[in-house]
DNA sequence: CCTACCGATCGGTAGG
DNA sequence: CCTACCGATCGGTAGG
């Protein structure tokens, strides 16, 4: 995408000669459903232009490249997945809570965000490191990997979780389990983000055998 | 690939001539192992030959194309997985076994396949059915999903998992965290495929916190 | 916002 | 006549 320009004190947005057209936002939604649907590689700017009933070159009056469209779908997932780490650790910073409270509290808000942003989060789980963008996706994603990964390890060594499980090999299933919900989850079904967060947290914690 | 002719009693390989060359195998391997790392559409068979130290041509010498060497790659996952399922399932048939024995069997018998045909099972699982060949392996994964899913339900059906979780919610985020192995787990690392299959077991189903 | 194009590269095949 | 492979190029389509 260009740089959004910043909010200088613009009058209304001026209504735009030609066509009433699509705005930025809309082009990144529809290319986010079509690279989800068909990979990235797989989906040409032709796609998107017949999706969008536009031509190919007119894909080009909003958007400066394809890989920007995928750039800004990437921070979109990461912006939020690290605000909701953010939030769920201030939370109870300093506090008395401890550490496996934490950890509820940080996968449950995890598991809401993916809900709330499913398209480009599952993009996001989808990115290989196949260009410099990517890569650096990848990056900031190990960088919020690295922080869950040190609230399990914190939640093993106060003796709240189990000590028999590598504390690594715990992160990996836990949020490799939460990474999953992108393969089935569907926002118009029966379940909500909320009892998504719930049922999930619960059953990676509690196990799926009744206690 | 082409059909590699029925294994009737042929003497000793003869020694080919010409050079050694690679034969379908490697290239199957080789293929399975770049279209992992950079995505199916975005590896040319011009990275393959690369790879290969082969010409372009030369690789249409091995393999009639490149969807042929997805389609074996993808049989390849396919078939370990469901005779792995057999083996779990008929390993206890008819017995007085409970379904949770069979499901803890099968579970880990799913996670010893994955670690065995890591490369193969990587690519099933990122298959999004862009093709007649990509659909039907959807299409046979579905089927495998469903007899596990049909486990999960005979299992709280009879008690021995939790009954407030919805049994199909259950099976996807027991099969989700298997799957999602593919991700990081590495059968050069600490952990061999057995170790893998029993702690993924014992976390999904008993849960993180000590009981 | 479109038609008309570009340099390059795609999967696959030719003859030898 | 074979297997194994090559340099060159096919008709079409990619992102821009």
């Amino acid at each position: 995408m260009r740089p959004v320009p910043a909010a200088t004190p613009e009058p209304a947005p001026k209504p735009r000669r030609g066509r009433p057209g699509h705005d930025q936002a809309t082009v990144l939604r529809t290319a986010i459903d079509l690279f989800n649907a068909k990979g990235y590689d797989a989906t040409s700017i032709a796609d998107l232009a017949k999706e969008l009933g536009l031509s190919k070159s007119s894909i080009f009056h909003h958007v400066d490249s394809k890989e920007a469209l995928l750039s800004a779908a990437l921070d979109e997932a990461l912006d939020a997945l690290s605000a909701a780490i953010d939030r769920a650790l201030d939370e109870h910073a300093g506090d008395e809570v401890d550490a496996l409270t934490r950890l509820r509290g940080t996968v449950a808000e995890s598991v809401r965000i993916l809900a709330a942003h499913l398209p480009a989060v599952t993009l996001l789980l989808r990115v290989r490191g196949n260009s410099e963008v990517e890569q650096q996706a990848l990056a900031r994603r190990r960088r919020i990997d690295e922080r869950l990964a040190t609230l399990v390890r914190a939640a093993v060594a106060e003796g709240s979780l189990r000590d028999d499980v590598d504390p690594d090999l715990a992160s990996r299933l836990l949020f490799g389990t939460v990474n999953s919900l992108v393969e089935w989850y569907r926002p118009d079904g029966p379940l909500d983000g909320d009892a998504l967060a719930r049922a999930v947290t619960s059953v990676v914690l509690d196990g799926l055998v009744p206690r």
